[in-house]
DNA sequence: TAAAGTATGTTGCAGTTGCAACGTTTGAAA
DNA sequence: TTTCAAACGTTGCAACTGCAACATACTTTA
């Protein structure tokens, strides 16, 4: 038994991919997984754009990044994960090579799986290692909740993407950064007064929205001035309006 | 045996979905997806922002855009489905309401299947009715296959949708058309001439890179004059340019 | 073929954004 | 505390976009 592993599973053991599947399971979902942990420093690349990765990632600690460079240097920020959060599973179930680079922006623990024991074969006697492949009832419905919960996960995954999507396509940067925050506040835990926190700073929000930062600013300064959002660092408040009913 | 249903499944059998089964199967899977089929005239919505949607649809014939509309009746086109296409395994799959409007643009046949049936449990001993759900142990493979497809089919379109916020993540107009025309140009199939053919007019363009249609025509007439574009309704042909060697 | 409808291109203008440069605040290190 | 660097805000300008209105093709239907 692998006391870091099973360690990490009671961690992010609530994580989508592994509910339904009790603690007395882990080391044998480890196995067929071939679960390790590696960790990496702050700034550090995970994996570039052009490689071809093998394995799941799922954050233990620390913050990733997924991001999108282009020649001049322009950054797209397409993710931002945290722990518990999945990542690379459309590359190393598709098979795709990366099309991103992956950075660890703090220091990053990670946990690796690789989903290829659940996706290919087990045909069944076709397969020599009958016992460990095939193998036993048991076995064959552990693997039929892991990939269970990977379809879970992508969905959840597509999900928020969708809303990616629908951030990206306003056109303009003020109705960009309000589908957003509205998205986080939505989402996310706010406190009594409607406060909630975000996970960039402004250059991050800027390129995670597609826009100038230094426009950004000035976005977000006169929405300020027009009493629609409240700001200091990376807390916000969103002000409902009611303007229909005061105009009556 | 259902000769219709059957019929689809050779129309769409080497999609995703279905691969790696066997026609001797599909009655078999039919029954398991509990899949039908239903056509939509042109126009028509096959489901709003809100429903519920139990069924993954498979585009048989016709073509049907997933869209977003907001209040002021801009609308953006997030996905463009043609034959062999599939859509709504997002919702159906994790259980969300449908943020997006589905409609036909033409006349369109969609295979439904639902997911459930694969999702859901088959906990063993718990279930009454063992001969039929928890099955064979050939039912038993036919469930892993479906899974396992499904997982595939996400891959692959989580990988699209990536792409297709890189479009959406650049800031001109300009360069939003030719990442977009670009990516179309090395998926799809151009003659000897370069010449390749979009599924857009140019109202369902701008709508697809979220901008305005007049200023989309006048970006494309300013790439035309530059050499950089040629195009003819929606054929269109990038002409490579060679610009450092040029110069030198 | 005529007529109506649809798709595409063009133009002008007001408003927004990108970009670069500079000023201010903040927080950590010396 | 002082110093320094990073983060954030501000400003000015050129360029771009959204938008509305109109002009020109191309299709479909009667």
């Amino acid at each position: 038994m692998n006391t870091a592993i099973n360690e990490s599973f009671g961690l992010i053991g609530n994580s989508q991919l592994f509910s339904d599947i009790a603690p007395s399971d882990w080391d044998e979902v480890a196995d067929i997984l071939e679960a390790d942990i590696k960790s990496f420093g702050r700034g550090e690349y995970i994996a570039y754009s052009g490689d071809r990765l093998r394995y799941i990632g799922i954050v233990l600690s620390g913050r990733i990044h997924i991001m999108k460079d282009d020649f001049y240097g322009n950054s797209v920020i397409l993710t931002d994960l945290n722990r518990g959060d999945a990542f690379g599973e459309t590359f190393a179930c598709g098979g795709f090579e990366l099309t991103v680079n992956i950075r660890a922006e703090e220091d990053t623990e990670v946990l690796r799986i690789k989903p290829e024991g659940i996706l290919k074969g087990s045909a069944g006697a076709k397969n020599k290692n009958l016992e460990k492949d095939c193998g036993s009832y048991h076995r064959q419905e552990l693997v039929l909740t892991l990939l269970r919960n990977l379809v879970k996960l992508f969905s959840s995954k597509n999900f928020f993407i969708t809303g990616r999507i629908e951030h990206l396509s306003k056109k303009k940067t003020e109705d960009k950064l309000l589908s957003y925050l509205t998205d986080v506040e939505r989402r996310g835990k706010k406190d009594k007064n409607g406060v909630f926190e975000i996970n960039f700073n402004r250059q991050e929000l800027a390129d995670y929205l597609a826009v100038d930062r230094s426009a950004l600013s000035s976005v977000m300064g006169r929405l300020r001035k027009r009493g629609v959002l409240e700001f200091k660092k990376n807390k916000f408040r969103i002000i409902k309006r009611t303007d229909s009913l005061k105009e009556i």
